[in-house]
DNA sequence: CCAAAAAAAGGTGAAAAAACGGTTGTTCAA
DNA sequence: TTGAACAACCGTTTTTTCACCTTTTTTTGG
C-alpha cells in the first residue's frame, strides 16, 4: 500500500483525486493539504511519512516549487510529483530542478497518473517519452531560472497597479533598485515590459489568482 | 438516474470529478467536453441531452461564460453549474448572469456539489446561504459588467508586450482609439493601468493561461 | 422617415510613468 | 586583491496616461 499526500488548494480536486486514487486500488491516501505550509505543518507532527506527495504548483502562502525545494532538504525520503494544472513549461522545469521525481500535466489520463505513481515509488522517477524530449528542448533553448528574495517580492508588486515609485516605497528600497531588479528580471524572463513579469508570473504560477 | 455533462479542459480533473459523481451514485456523466466549443458540438450531435452541465469557466476556444450564454439560447432546458477554479467574483456572477443555476467555488466540499445538482435538478436554482450574501453585496457594490467585441479583442492583445501603437496597428485602429479602449475599461473594470487590464483579465479567465 | 441623442472613433498636447544606458560604491568570498 | 553580485544613482528616451475637443457613425424617439 503506496502511501499519498494531496497538496493542492481545490478541495474539489483534492477529493476527487482521492476517490480516483482509492479507486484504483493500492494507494492510502493519508494526508492532505491546501498549500505548502500546510503540508510541512503536518508532516511535522506525525511520524508516519507518506511515499509519494502529490503536489500541485499553483498555490497560495507556499507554492509547489518551494515546498518540493524544502521537501527534499527536510524529508529527502519522500518523493515529489508535480501536477501541473497550468500547462507551463518552465515551472514544471523549476519543480523538476527542485527535487520533483516526475510531472504531470493537466492533460494527463488517469491511467498516466497510475503508472507515474508505480515508477516513482519503484525507481524514485518517472519521465515519459514525451516528457523527456520537451525536458531535453527544454534543457537546451533555457537553463534554469532561480530568484533572489528581493526579485521575489518585487515579482509580487509588480503584479500590482503601484507605480515603481510605491513600489519602491513599500520595498523600502530607492527607486533606482526597483529598476535594478526590473533590468535583471527582464533577462531572466526574456521580456521587455512589466506586463511581460506580469504575466510570467500568473502563467508560473509565482501569484496565486 | 441524473444525466450530467462536464466541461473543463483538465482531463485529470474531469475523470476525477466522473469518479467522485459515479460514486457519490444517482448521477450519469454522459458527455465531456474540454470546452465551451466542443460542448456545443457533442450536443449538436445527439438527442440525448444531458440535464445538468457542471461548467468549468477559464477554457479555451469557448469560455464558460460565453458557452453558458449560448446554451440559454439554444438549449435552455439544459440547466447549467458553474466550477470555478480561480475563487473569483465577478466571473462568477457574469456565469450566473448568463443563466447559471448555481456555483460552486474551488474550496466546495463534495457534499455541497452533491447538493446543489440535487437542488438545481429539483427546483432549478442553489444559492446557499454564503453565496446569497456574496452575490448580495456584489450585487450592490457593481452591477454586470459587458465588453463590446473591440474592447475583448483590445483585452487580449493589452496581455501582451506590445505597445499602444503596435496594437493599434493589430486591430487596424488609430492609436486614439486604442486609448479609448483602455479608457473605458478602466472605468469598467474600477483600474488605472494596463497592468490593472491585465490581471483582470487573467483572474476572470478572459485570457487563457 | 428624419432629426435628436448617444456612442464610437479620431485628434492635440501635456504630464506622469516606465524603460534604457552608463556609472559608482559596497560587500563578500574566492 | 580581484571580481562578482548587489544596491544605488543620473540623464534621456519612449510609452503610457489623461484632459479636452472634433468628427463620424449608430441608435432611437417622434
Amino acid at each position: 500500500m503506496i502511501r499519498i499526500a494531496l497538496v493542492d488548494d481545490h478541495v474539489l480536486l483534492r477529493n476527487s483525486m482521492r476517490l480516483l486514487l482509492e479507486f484504483m486500488g493500492g494507494y492510502q491516501i493519508m494526508m492532505e493539504a491546501g498549500n505548502g505550509r500546510e503540508l510541512m505543518e503536518k508532516l511535522n507532527s506525525t511520524d508516519l511519512h507518506p511515499h509519494i506527495v502529490l503536489m500541485d504548483i499553483t498555490m497560495k502562502l507556499m507554492n509547489g516549487i518551494e515546498a518540493t525545494r524544502r521537501l527534499r532538504q527536510e524529508k529527502p525520503d519522500i518523493k515529489v510529483i508535480a501536477l501541473s494544472m497550468l500547462c507551463n513549461e518552465q515551472a514544471v522545469m523549476r519543480m523538476i530542478n527542485n527535487g520533483a521525481r516526475a510531472y504531470l500535466l493537466k492533460d494527463a489520463e488517469p491511467r498516466e497518473l497510475d503508472r507515474a505513481i508505480q515508477e516513482v515509488h519503484r525507481n524514485g522517477y518517472y519521465f515519459n517519452e514525451l516528457a523527456g524530449q520537451e525536458m531535453i528542448s527544454q534543457n537546451r533553448s533555457q537553463e534554469e531560472i532561480s530568484f533572489n528574495t528581493p526579485e521575489l517580492r518585487f515579482i509580487q508588486w509588480a503584479c500590482t497597479e503601484l507605480t515603481h515609485q510605491q513600489i519602491a516605497r513599500e520595498m523600502q528600497v530607492s527607486p533606482r533598485t526597483i529598476d535594478g531588479y526590473r533590468d535583471s528580471l527582464f533577462e531572466k524572463l526574456k521580456v521587455q515590459s512589466r506586463i511581460g513579469i506580469v504575466m510570467y508570473a500568473f502563467k508560473n504560477g509565482l501569484v496565486s489568482i
